[in-house]
RNA sequence: GCGCCCGUAGCGCAAUCGGAUAGCGCGUUGGCCUCCGAAGCCAAAGGUUGCGAGUUCGAAUCUCGCCGGGCGUACCA
């Protein structure tokens, strides 16, 4: 990466300034090169003589002048200056910037891909919502981050694992069976109230009429437990299918679903209760077993076993956490949580850190809430009140990639306001259109030049030099800096934002220079700037792949 | 009460480490299709970055105090 390379040229033109005796001997901080607001500005940036200025004595003019004088010629690097207050700025060489564009076609699909994670195992959580009902709105946020982080580390060079924890023991699971035999039975006739604590929404008595469907009665003549227990895994098994359908529909899809209840069933529980045990982290207090978090600086202790004898969710991921990193061996965990999970974030870094594995190794991103509106009126989601939009229903109404793009192009630390009276309107409106009518319009470049037999194989790039032929080259190349950005803050919006800048350069070049042209004198540049468009063909197909969106062909 | 997140143009949101004149979309106003897609381009208007102090050569960004919104603070998940 072009970045990298200016870095360490940085780094070694103030070593041999130090050399020379042009800067005292100082600690020199690390490089950091940045992308000047104004381009007249240069290509990249650094403060570095800001930053030296006070332990060198200096005014930082001088050491700006002092580096920059001290930079060897490369192939790259067109000039270095000293701007106030004490800037180094660089400019890339038109030459070079133009060659690269040849460099973007040879990489093609993998254009993009940087080598940041050393093939580091890297485990991404999320979804994971309970099997209790469809996925609403909000549910959609965190597939889309989780899905689309999934693939940034992915092409940042770490070795990716996506799961999705199915909680499928529990009291909500416990709750979802009653309310299912109930609502059977009422499908069937019967006299029976919905269980107090139950699901109440409407799709419960459609699932309860499906199955009614397939098996009749034959529930009825069981014994009630041993039906409640039948049926709810029945039900089960469908809430599960329509979520992962609605979740492929979305693009998302998962390497593994871990069960909840295997934990307890291969006794993975049991052995990392046992861990804390012995690492006296365990503790019975009131008839109930208490994992000692106040010890590890917490606030409070935490409940794993209930006086009743049944475990807490706590403690299920207590063992999951253990299988993750321990059983598993992944070096880094993502887990995706919505916002209302907050709560469980420090206690779980604890039990990460008393089970002998670092904390650090473990990343929580809570997913800030998806407020819901229909006109001003706000709707409260629940699934216990059964009043929710669904996602299967967002997807109908907006689309996929509108669906995508829009929860994609928010940080996951901002509340969203969900309009839905907006929603479609919005969507017609929305900049997901802009960027693939970029795409669009590059195909239909491509095509009429295929047309008329152009052979861009024969292109010359060093015929490209037009400001708006190299603002197109310079924002192609942001691309792999871009993925480095997002997979180091894990924050997989600014993709979003990249793709609408990358569409606006293309339609302003677009705009300024002709490519295919009917003048046989215009040939040899004709086909350089075919060479520059399908160079962007392949930058912007690849970020709206990354972002998992379609790149149309014609729209 | 305490803890975490957020507050940026009419609306929705960006701003990579504290960097140079704070950007993008929608909306508003005006202009641009006689060789490639007007779902586009160009231009204009619109900001005391919630308020007040502090640190710094430099603050939307860091610190402190207020104000407003959200979430958490269960032997729920």
């Amino acid at each position: 990466m072009i970045k990298h390379d200016l870095t360490v040229l940085l780094a070694e033109a103030a070593r041999r300034a130090q050399a020379q005796g042009k800067l005292p001997h100082t600690a020199l901080p690390e490089v950091l090169l940045e992308h000047p607001p104004r381009s007249e500005h240069g290509d990249y940036a650094s403060s570095l003589p800001l930053k030296l200025s006070r332990a060198a004595r200096m005014n930082p003019m001088a050491i700006a002048e002092a580096i920059a004088s001290c930079l060897p010629p490369t192939d790259f690097l067109a000039r270095a200056e000293a701007a106030p207050p004490g800037f180094i700025n660089l400019n890339l060489k038109d030459q070079w910037l133009a060659k690269q564009v040849e460099d973007i076609l040879d990489q093609g699909d993998n254009y993009g891909s940087i080598s940041l994670g050393h093939g580091e195992r890297v485990q991404v959580e999320f979804v994971s919502v309970n099997p209790t009902g469809p996925l609403h709105v909000g549910h959609g946020r965190g597939a889309v981050l989780g899905s689309t982080l999934a693939r940034v580390l992915g092409i940042a060079g770490y070795e990716v694992q996506k799961e999705y924890y199915l909680n499928d023991a529990g009291n909500q699971i416990d709750s979802f069976y009653r309310t299912l035999y109930s609502r059977y039975c009422q499908a069937l006739g019967q006299k029976m109230e919905v269980p107090a604590d139950g699901y109440v929404g409407a799709y419960m008595v459609d699932l309860a009429r499906e199955i009614v469907a397939e098996v009749a009665d034959r529930f009825l003549s069981l014994p009630q437990v041993e039906a409640t227990q039948e049926l709810g895994q029945m039900g089960l098994k469908r809430i599960v299918d329509a979520i992962r359908e609605d979740l492929e529909r979305l693009g998302v899809t998962f390497d593994q679903w871990f069960s909840e209840n295997s934990l307890y069933e291969t006794g993975q529980f049991k052995e990392s209760l046992g861990i804390l045990r012995e690492k006296g982290f365990v503790e019975e207090r009131d008839g109930a077993i208490w994992f000692t978090s106040t010890a590890l600086g917490e606030d409070k202790d935490n409940v794993i076993i209930r006086s009743n004898g049944s475990p807490t969710y706590f403690a299920s991921d207590i063992a999951y956490h253990s299988n993750k990193f321990i059983s598993r061996g992944f070096q880094r965990v993502i887990n995706i949580w919505g916002a209302d999970h907050m709560g469980h974030v420090s206690r779980m870094k604890a039990v990460v850190g008393a089970l002998g594995v670092d904390p650090e190794r473990l990343r929580v991103i809570l997913v800030q809430m998806v407020a819901l509106r229909r006109g001003k009126a706000v709707i409260k989601v629940s699934k216990r009140t059964g009043e929710m939009i669904t996602l299967r229903e967002l997807m109908d109404e907006v689309g996929v990639d509108a669906c995508r793009f829009f929860f994609l192009a928010r940080s996951a630390d901002s509340q969203m306001d969900f309009d839905l009276a907006l929603a479609k309107r919005h969507s017609a409106e929305n900049p997901v259109y802009y960027v693939q009518y970029a795409h669009a319009r590059i195909a239909s470049i491509l095509t009429l030049a295929r047309e008329r037999s152009l052979d861009c194989e024969q292109g010359d790039v060093s015929l490209l030099n037009h400001p708006a032929e190299m603002a197109l080259v310079r924002k192609m190349l942001l691309l792999p800096e871009l993925v480095e950005t997002a997979a180091l803050t894990l924050e997989p919006h600014h993709l979003t934002y990249y793709a609408q800048d990358l569409a606006t350069t293309f339609h302003a070049f677009y705009k300024q220079c002709r490519v295919v042209s009917r003048y046989p004198r215009d040939l040899p540049l004709s086909q350089a700037r075919l060479k520059l468009v399908a160079a962007a063909k392949v930058a912007l197909a690849n970020t709206l792949k990354l972002m998992g969106m379609t790149s149309p062909e014609r729209m």
